[in-house]
DNA sequence: GCGGTATTTCTAGAATCATCGATATAATGA
DNA sequence: TCATTATATCGATGATTCTAGAAATACCGC
């Protein structure tokens, strides 16, 4: 995974819609849930979800499969696990979360400075 | 924070240049760097760059400090870990991680399935 | 106050996005 | 085959975003 797909992935998760669309997926479990009862869930109208659904499903965070007439949709877990990984190790990774790094800090600022 | 939080700040890293951007402001620690390292550094215009920083500044995952003419930014750290452990807590809670809760999620899925 | 550096604001065009009704497609059962 | 259910695609519209040059602003040292 790179910097490009994990902006897609979080761009994806960046729209309140297809954000409650994925916790409500989270939360059926591997199961997953069918496009209606998300629609009904969520209220939303289905071209819309759908349109949304696309998008979760272009970025790799929601698969969808085919039950007779209805489509099952499932989080990713995988990808999302990877995801947050990811977004930890390489965007929050040495984060001097106890605060009591400041002292390296400062002397690590004026090299980083002048890098061109 | 609510789930509309989450989401605008996720929509705010989900852009290459504001996610570039972040990473390259974590990897200053709490130093952090002025507006034009950012600049030579990712090489944006800086009429764009400034438009990118206000709407991380927004949300609220960086901060601003002036010293004389030049603006130190930082990544706000607690905002950041506070948003991924938001991220992880809401949206990703009893993640069947291990692949052996698909037991659990068949049982559950019927009741979830008709819920209005 | 003036010149210089750092950065923002203004502006505008192109591109993308969100929304949703209308229509089309897929699968099933009678 | 036909009706029905479930969902996607089409199409149009308004809103938002991205980009970056030009102009304006903030701060400092003299």
């Amino acid at each position: 995974m790179d910097l490009d797909t994990l902006a897609k992935r979080l761009e994806a998760l960046g729209n309140v819609t297809r954000l409650a669309v994925f916790r409500a997926l989270v939360r059926t479990g591997r199961a997953g849930a069918p496009v209606g009862y998300l629609q009904r869930r969520l209220g939303v109208p289905g071209s819309t979800l759908s349109h949304h659904l696309r998008k979760l499903i272009e970025v790799g965070l929601v698969t969808q499969e085919r039950q007779a007439t209805t489509l099952i949709c499932r989080a990713d877990f995988e990808a999302m696990t990877e995801t947050l990984g990811f977004l930890g190790n390489e965007c929050c990774r040495d984060l001097p979360l106890c605060a009591s790094a400041a002292a390296e800090d400062a002397a690590a600022e004026d090299a980083d400075r002048d890098v061109a």
